[in-house]
DNA sequence: CTGATTGCAAATGCTTTGCACGCCA
DNA sequence: TGGCGTGCAAAGCATTTGCAATCAG
Protein backbone atom coordinates (compact mmCIF):
# COMPACT_ATOMS: atom_id res chain seq x y z
CA UNK A 1 0.00 0.00 0.00
CA UNK A 2 1.26 3.92 -1.22
CA UNK A 3 2.53 5.28 2.06
CA UNK A 4 0.78 8.17 0.89
CA UNK A 5 -2.50 6.52 1.09
CA UNK A 6 -1.31 4.82 4.45
CA UNK A 7 -0.16 8.61 5.82
CA UNK A 8 -3.97 9.81 4.45
CA UNK A 9 -5.79 6.78 6.39
CA UNK A 10 -3.59 7.07 9.66
CA UNK A 11 -4.45 10.87 9.63
CA UNK A 12 -8.11 10.53 9.16
CA UNK A 13 -8.12 8.04 11.25
CA UNK A 14 -6.80 10.24 14.47
CA UNK A 15 -8.53 13.16 13.14
CA UNK A 16 -11.95 11.21 14.07
CA UNK A 17 -10.32 9.36 16.90
CA UNK A 18 -10.93 5.77 15.60
CA UNK A 19 -8.60 3.18 16.29
CA UNK A 20 -5.98 1.20 13.99
CA UNK A 21 -7.04 -2.53 13.67
CA UNK A 22 -6.20 -5.64 12.29
CA UNK A 23 -8.95 -6.45 9.92
CA UNK A 24 -9.00 -2.45 8.73
CA UNK A 25 -4.97 -2.59 8.07
CA UNK A 26 -5.90 -5.73 5.81
CA UNK A 27 -8.91 -4.26 4.47
CA UNK A 28 -7.36 -1.55 3.19
CA UNK A 29 -4.09 -3.44 2.22
CA UNK A 30 -6.35 -5.46 0.00
CA UNK A 31 -8.52 -2.49 -1.53
CA UNK A 32 -5.34 -0.74 -2.44
CA UNK A 33 -3.40 -3.31 -4.06
CA UNK A 34 -4.96 -3.50 -7.17
CA UNK A 35 -6.29 -0.88 -9.78
CA UNK A 36 -9.16 -2.82 -10.45
CA UNK A 37 -13.00 -1.80 -9.81
CA UNK A 38 -14.78 -4.26 -7.06
CA UNK A 39 -17.49 -4.95 -5.97
CA UNK A 40 -18.05 -4.90 -1.36
CA UNK A 41 -18.76 -9.22 -2.00
CA UNK A 42 -15.56 -9.26 -4.31
CA UNK A 43 -13.52 -7.74 -1.98
CA UNK A 44 -14.50 -9.40 0.59
CA UNK A 45 -13.47 -12.74 -1.10
CA UNK A 46 -10.17 -11.31 -1.74
CA UNK A 47 -10.14 -10.21 2.02
CA UNK A 48 -10.66 -13.65 3.41
CA UNK A 49 -8.15 -15.62 1.04
CA UNK A 50 -5.19 -12.99 2.94
CA UNK A 51 -6.75 -12.82 5.97
CA UNK A 52 -8.86 -15.43 7.87
CA UNK A 53 -11.78 -14.55 10.10
CA UNK A 54 -12.34 -11.08 8.62
CA UNK A 55 -17.04 -10.61 8.53
CA UNK A 56 -18.18 -8.89 5.66
CA UNK A 57 -20.31 -6.41 7.82
CA UNK A 58 -16.40 -5.05 8.50
CA UNK A 59 -15.83 -4.93 5.06
CA UNK A 60 -19.07 -3.09 4.71
CA UNK A 61 -18.41 -1.02 7.55
CA UNK A 62 -14.42 -0.18 6.42
CA UNK A 63 -15.52 0.94 2.78
CA UNK A 64 -18.08 3.40 4.02
CA UNK A 65 -14.68 4.55 6.07
CA UNK A 66 -12.29 4.51 3.42
CA UNK A 67 -15.17 6.27 0.85
CA UNK A 68 -15.73 9.07 4.17
CA UNK A 69 -12.08 9.32 4.25
CA UNK A 70 -11.89 10.04 0.93
CA UNK A 71 -9.25 7.92 -0.04
CA UNK A 72 -12.08 5.28 -2.24
CA UNK A 73 -15.11 6.55 -4.34
CA UNK A 74 -17.90 4.67 -5.23
CA UNK A 75 -19.24 4.82 -8.86
CA UNK A 76 -21.88 4.09 -10.94
CA UNK A 77 -21.21 1.46 -13.38
CA UNK A 78 -25.17 0.81 -14.14
CA UNK A 79 -24.92 -2.39 -11.82
CA UNK A 80 -27.18 -3.08 -9.14
CA UNK A 81 -24.18 -3.71 -6.24
CA UNK A 82 -22.04 -0.54 -5.69
CA UNK A 83 -18.84 -0.22 -7.36
CA UNK A 84 -15.86 0.96 -5.93
CA UNK A 85 -12.70 2.59 -7.63
CA UNK A 86 -9.65 3.16 -5.54
CA UNK A 87 -7.61 4.83 -8.35
CA UNK A 88 -8.84 8.58 -7.61
CA UNK A 89 -5.68 9.00 -5.01
CA UNK A 90 -3.37 8.53 -8.20
CA UNK A 91 -6.12 10.13 -10.76
CA UNK A 92 -8.32 12.33 -8.75
CA UNK A 93 -10.87 13.67 -11.55
CA UNK A 94 -10.26 10.79 -13.91
CA UNK A 95 -13.57 9.10 -15.43
CA UNK A 96 -15.10 5.92 -17.52
CA UNK A 97 -15.91 4.59 -20.42
CA UNK A 98 -17.91 1.86 -20.56
CA UNK A 99 -17.86 -0.09 -23.97
CA UNK A 100 -21.46 -1.52 -24.20
CA UNK A 101 -20.20 -4.54 -26.94
CA UNK A 102 -18.21 -5.99 -24.26
CA UNK A 103 -18.54 -3.93 -21.18
CA UNK A 104 -14.79 -3.58 -20.48
CA UNK A 105 -14.34 0.09 -18.71
CA UNK A 106 -11.25 2.31 -19.54
CA UNK A 107 -10.65 5.12 -17.14
CA UNK A 108 -9.33 8.39 -19.01
CA UNK A 109 -8.50 11.75 -17.72
CA UNK A 110 -9.17 14.63 -19.89
CA UNK A 111 -8.02 18.32 -18.28
CA UNK A 112 -10.53 19.37 -21.16
CA UNK A 113 -12.97 17.95 -19.68
CA UNK A 114 -11.80 19.43 -16.32
CA UNK A 115 -11.96 23.19 -17.61
CA UNK A 116 -15.24 22.69 -18.71
CA UNK A 117 -16.94 21.37 -15.92
CA UNK A 118 -15.27 23.63 -13.69
CA UNK A 119 -16.36 26.62 -16.12
CA UNK A 120 -19.98 26.00 -16.19
CA UNK A 121 -20.00 25.14 -12.76
CA UNK A 122 -19.56 28.49 -12.25
CA UNK A 123 -21.36 30.19 -14.83
CA UNK A 124 -24.29 28.15 -12.72
CA UNK A 125 -23.34 30.12 -9.56
CA UNK A 126 -21.52 27.33 -7.75
CA UNK A 127 -18.19 25.89 -6.76
CA UNK A 128 -17.32 22.54 -8.17
CA UNK A 129 -16.35 20.02 -6.00
CA UNK A 130 -15.67 16.39 -7.89
CA UNK A 131 -17.67 15.68 -10.65
CA UNK A 132 -18.59 11.95 -12.49
CA UNK A 133 -18.43 11.29 -16.31
CA UNK A 134 -19.68 7.79 -17.60
CA UNK A 135 -19.44 7.56 -21.24
CA UNK A 136 -21.29 4.98 -22.87
CA UNK A 137 -20.18 3.77 -26.14
CA UNK A 138 -19.88 0.86 -28.77
CA UNK A 139 -16.14 -0.74 -30.05
CA UNK A 140 -15.46 1.07 -33.53
CA UNK A 141 -13.37 -1.83 -34.43
CA UNK A 142 -16.23 -4.20 -33.56
CA UNK A 143 -18.24 -2.07 -35.97
CA UNK A 144 -15.75 -1.44 -38.88
CA UNK A 145 -13.76 -4.73 -38.98
CA UNK A 146 -16.08 -6.81 -36.87
CA UNK A 147 -13.64 -7.88 -33.65
CA UNK A 148 -13.56 -6.39 -30.33
CA UNK A 149 -10.02 -6.80 -29.18
CA UNK A 150 -11.55 -5.97 -25.89
CA UNK A 151 -13.91 -8.60 -26.17
CA UNK A 152 -12.06 -11.30 -27.72
CA UNK A 153 -9.80 -10.63 -23.91
CA UNK A 154 -12.73 -10.44 -21.84
CA UNK A 155 -13.44 -13.62 -22.78
CA UNK A 156 -10.34 -14.77 -22.22
CA UNK A 157 -10.28 -13.52 -19.12
CA UNK A 158 -13.48 -14.88 -17.81
CA UNK A 159 -15.13 -11.71 -16.92
CA UNK A 160 -18.82 -11.16 -16.87
CA UNK A 161 -20.36 -8.90 -19.08
CA UNK A 162 -22.27 -6.15 -17.84
CA UNK A 163 -25.89 -7.83 -16.36
CA UNK A 164 -29.35 -6.08 -17.87
CA UNK A 165 -31.75 -4.58 -15.16
CA UNK B 1 -48.44 13.72 -22.31
CA UNK B 2 -46.18 15.16 -25.25
CA UNK B 3 -47.86 13.51 -28.53
CA UNK B 4 -44.41 12.84 -29.79
CA UNK B 5 -43.94 10.56 -26.80
CA UNK B 6 -46.62 8.97 -27.14
CA UNK B 7 -45.98 8.39 -30.60
CA UNK B 8 -42.82 7.11 -29.62
CA UNK B 9 -44.39 4.42 -26.54
CA UNK B 10 -46.63 3.73 -29.29
CA UNK B 11 -43.92 2.50 -31.50
CA UNK B 12 -42.04 0.99 -28.92
CA UNK B 13 -45.07 -1.53 -27.91
CA UNK B 14 -45.77 -2.71 -31.26
CA UNK B 15 -42.47 -2.94 -32.33
CA UNK B 16 -42.41 -5.44 -29.16
CA UNK B 17 -45.89 -6.83 -29.67
CA UNK B 18 -46.73 -5.78 -26.45
CA UNK B 19 -50.39 -4.34 -25.35
CA UNK B 20 -51.60 -1.04 -24.46
CA UNK B 21 -53.53 -1.17 -21.23
CA UNK B 22 -55.36 1.58 -18.82
CA UNK B 23 -52.23 0.84 -16.04
CA UNK B 24 -49.37 1.76 -18.70
CA UNK B 25 -51.31 4.77 -20.06
CA UNK B 26 -52.23 5.75 -16.15
CA UNK B 27 -48.43 5.66 -15.21
CA UNK B 28 -47.02 7.15 -18.34
CA UNK B 29 -48.69 9.83 -18.45
CA UNK B 30 -48.34 10.28 -14.77
CA UNK B 31 -44.30 10.00 -15.27
CA UNK B 32 -44.36 12.78 -18.15
CA UNK B 33 -46.70 15.14 -16.52
CA UNK B 34 -43.95 16.91 -14.59
CA UNK B 35 -40.57 17.93 -15.68
CA UNK B 36 -39.50 16.50 -11.79
CA UNK B 37 -36.90 13.39 -10.80
CA UNK B 38 -38.78 11.21 -9.14
CA UNK B 39 -38.50 7.78 -7.46
CA UNK B 40 -40.46 4.42 -7.88
CA UNK B 41 -42.46 4.69 -4.77
CA UNK B 42 -43.01 8.73 -5.31
CA UNK B 43 -44.13 7.84 -9.13
CA UNK B 44 -46.66 5.16 -7.11
CA UNK B 45 -48.02 7.48 -4.59
CA UNK B 46 -48.84 9.97 -7.31
CA UNK B 47 -50.02 7.46 -9.53
CA UNK B 48 -52.50 5.85 -6.44
CA UNK B 49 -54.01 9.19 -6.65
CA UNK B 50 -54.87 9.62 -9.94
CA UNK B 51 -55.99 6.06 -10.46
CA UNK B 52 -56.98 3.81 -7.88
CA UNK B 53 -55.96 -0.12 -8.35
CA UNK B 54 -52.67 -0.07 -10.09
CA UNK B 55 -49.80 -2.12 -7.99
CA UNK B 56 -46.85 -1.08 -7.05
CA UNK B 57 -45.16 -4.14 -9.26
CA UNK B 58 -46.74 -2.91 -12.05
CA UNK B 59 -45.34 0.54 -11.69
CA UNK B 60 -41.76 -0.85 -11.21
CA UNK B 61 -42.33 -2.99 -14.33
CA UNK B 62 -43.92 0.23 -16.71
CA UNK B 63 -41.00 1.95 -15.58
CA UNK B 64 -38.33 -0.45 -16.40
CA UNK B 65 -40.57 -0.48 -19.94
CA UNK B 66 -40.13 3.11 -20.23
CA UNK B 67 -36.12 3.04 -19.87
CA UNK B 68 -35.91 -0.13 -22.23
CA UNK B 69 -38.27 2.42 -24.52
CA UNK B 70 -35.36 5.42 -23.64
CA UNK B 71 -38.03 7.52 -23.38
CA UNK B 72 -37.26 7.48 -19.69
CA UNK B 73 -33.93 7.08 -18.52
CA UNK B 74 -32.47 6.08 -14.44
CA UNK B 75 -30.01 8.58 -13.25
CA UNK B 76 -27.50 8.39 -9.95
CA UNK B 77 -28.41 10.80 -7.60
CA UNK B 78 -26.11 9.38 -5.07
CA UNK B 79 -29.34 7.65 -3.34
CA UNK B 80 -29.95 4.44 -2.98
CA UNK B 81 -33.09 4.46 -4.44
CA UNK B 82 -33.28 4.56 -8.04
CA UNK B 83 -33.61 7.87 -9.63
CA UNK B 84 -35.97 8.80 -12.83
CA UNK B 85 -35.46 11.86 -15.09
CA UNK B 86 -38.24 11.89 -17.82
CA UNK B 87 -36.33 14.92 -19.54
CA UNK B 88 -34.07 13.49 -21.92
CA UNK B 89 -37.03 13.01 -24.43
CA UNK B 90 -36.31 17.06 -24.18
CA UNK B 91 -32.74 17.45 -23.82
CA UNK B 92 -31.03 14.02 -24.84
CA UNK B 93 -27.80 14.62 -23.73
CA UNK B 94 -28.54 17.16 -20.76
CA UNK B 95 -26.34 16.59 -17.71
CA UNK B 96 -26.85 17.45 -13.80
CA UNK B 97 -25.26 19.42 -10.73
CA UNK B 98 -25.81 18.63 -7.77
CA UNK B 99 -25.81 21.23 -4.96
CA UNK B 100 -24.12 19.53 -1.94
CA UNK B 101 -25.53 22.54 0.64
CA UNK B 102 -29.60 22.13 -0.32
CA UNK B 103 -29.43 19.23 -2.37
CA UNK B 104 -30.81 21.41 -5.40
CA UNK B 105 -30.87 19.23 -8.52
CA UNK B 106 -30.08 21.72 -11.62
CA UNK B 107 -29.97 20.32 -15.07
CA UNK B 108 -28.20 22.20 -17.98
CA UNK B 109 -27.02 21.66 -21.27
CA UNK B 110 -23.95 22.28 -22.94
CA UNK B 111 -22.71 21.69 -26.10
CA UNK B 112 -18.79 22.00 -25.26
CA UNK B 113 -19.42 18.70 -22.73
CA UNK B 114 -21.11 17.01 -26.00
CA UNK B 115 -18.06 17.76 -28.10
CA UNK B 116 -15.56 17.27 -26.07
CA UNK B 117 -17.14 13.61 -25.14
CA UNK B 118 -17.52 13.12 -28.62
CA UNK B 119 -13.78 13.51 -29.34
CA UNK B 120 -12.43 11.90 -26.19
CA UNK B 121 -14.45 8.72 -26.88
CA UNK B 122 -13.47 8.43 -30.04
CA UNK B 123 -9.41 8.97 -29.55
CA UNK B 124 -10.09 5.94 -27.60
CA UNK B 125 -11.46 4.16 -30.56
CA UNK B 126 -15.08 3.99 -29.73
CA UNK B 127 -17.86 5.67 -30.81
CA UNK B 128 -20.12 7.34 -28.23
CA UNK B 129 -23.88 6.45 -27.81
CA UNK B 130 -24.56 8.69 -25.04
CA UNK B 131 -23.40 9.90 -21.45
CA UNK B 132 -23.90 11.20 -17.85
CA UNK B 133 -22.23 13.84 -15.85
CA UNK B 134 -23.11 15.00 -12.76
CA UNK B 135 -21.26 18.08 -11.52
CA UNK B 136 -21.33 17.80 -7.22
CA UNK B 137 -20.95 21.44 -6.11
CA UNK B 138 -21.22 23.89 -3.21
CA UNK B 139 -23.51 27.13 -3.41
CA UNK B 140 -21.06 29.95 -4.32
CA UNK B 141 -23.47 32.22 -2.45
CA UNK B 142 -23.47 30.79 0.54
CA UNK B 143 -20.16 30.49 0.59
CA UNK B 144 -19.64 34.28 0.00
CA UNK B 145 -22.67 35.63 1.40
CA UNK B 146 -23.93 33.44 3.95
CA UNK B 147 -27.19 32.69 2.14
CA UNK B 148 -27.88 29.96 -0.31
CA UNK B 149 -31.34 30.68 -2.38
CA UNK B 150 -31.79 27.59 -3.01
CA UNK B 151 -30.97 26.37 0.53
CA UNK B 152 -33.86 28.92 1.52
CA UNK B 153 -36.33 27.70 -1.64
CA UNK B 154 -36.13 24.16 -0.84
CA UNK B 155 -36.60 24.76 2.59
CA UNK B 156 -39.99 26.54 1.69
CA UNK B 157 -40.91 23.53 -0.33
CA UNK B 158 -40.46 21.23 2.33
CA UNK B 159 -38.27 19.00 0.22
CA UNK B 160 -35.93 16.43 2.29
CA UNK B 161 -32.11 16.96 1.71
CA UNK B 162 -29.80 14.57 0.45
CA UNK B 163 -29.48 11.30 2.52
CA UNK B 164 -26.19 10.43 3.46
CA UNK B 165 -25.04 6.60 3.08
C1' DC C 1 -10.20 0.60 32.20
C1' DT C 2 -13.45 2.23 28.62
C1' DG C 3 -15.24 3.06 24.67
C1' DA C 4 -14.37 1.65 19.86
C1' DT C 5 -14.67 -2.49 16.94
C1' DT C 6 -15.99 -6.91 15.55
C1' DG C 7 -18.77 -11.14 14.29
C1' DC C 8 -23.01 -13.03 13.96
C1' DA C 9 -27.45 -13.19 12.70
C1' DA C 10 -31.49 -10.81 12.21
C1' DA C 11 -33.50 -6.95 10.15
C1' DT C 12 -34.08 -3.53 6.39
C1' DG C 13 -35.57 -1.68 2.25
C1' DC C 14 -35.79 -1.60 -2.62
C1' DT C 15 -36.94 -4.40 -6.33
C1' DT C 16 -38.22 -8.71 -8.58
C1' DT C 17 -40.96 -12.83 -9.21
C1' DG C 18 -44.33 -16.92 -9.08
C1' DC C 19 -48.87 -17.70 -9.70
C1' DA C 20 -53.75 -17.41 -10.62
C1' DC C 21 -56.98 -14.40 -12.64
C1' DG C 22 -58.39 -10.92 -15.97
C1' DC C 23 -58.25 -8.50 -20.11
C1' DC C 24 -56.32 -6.87 -24.90
C1' DA C 25 -55.97 -8.14 -29.61
C1' DT D 1 -59.44 -17.82 -27.66
C1' DG D 2 -54.43 -17.25 -26.62
C1' DG D 3 -51.43 -15.18 -24.17
C1' DC D 4 -49.83 -10.94 -22.34
C1' DG D 5 -50.50 -8.07 -18.23
C1' DT D 6 -51.77 -7.41 -13.49
C1' DG D 7 -52.23 -7.78 -8.39
C1' DC D 8 -50.80 -9.91 -4.45
C1' DA D 9 -47.74 -11.69 -1.49
C1' DA D 10 -43.60 -13.97 -1.06
C1' DA D 11 -38.92 -14.04 -2.29
C1' DG D 12 -34.37 -11.97 -3.45
C1' DC D 13 -30.38 -9.41 -2.59
C1' DA D 14 -27.26 -6.01 -1.19
C1' DT D 15 -26.50 -3.62 2.76
C1' DT D 16 -27.24 -2.22 7.59
C1' DT D 17 -27.79 -2.89 12.44
C1' DG D 18 -28.46 -4.66 17.45
C1' DC D 19 -25.99 -6.92 20.69
C1' DA D 20 -22.60 -9.26 23.39
C1' DA D 21 -17.87 -10.25 23.30
C1' DT D 22 -13.23 -8.46 22.30
C1' DC D 23 -9.64 -5.34 21.75
C1' DA D 24 -6.88 -0.95 21.16
C1' DG D 25 -4.99 2.92 23.50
Amino acid sequence: MDPLLRERLDAFIDLRGLRRTQQRDSIATEVFSKDEHFTAEELFERVRKSTSGISRATVYRTLSLLVEADLLREIDLGEQETTYDPNFHDKPSHNHLVCKDCGKVIEFEDSGIDTLNDCVARRLGFRPLQHSLKIEASCEQLRTKGICPNLIQSRLSGKRLRKRR
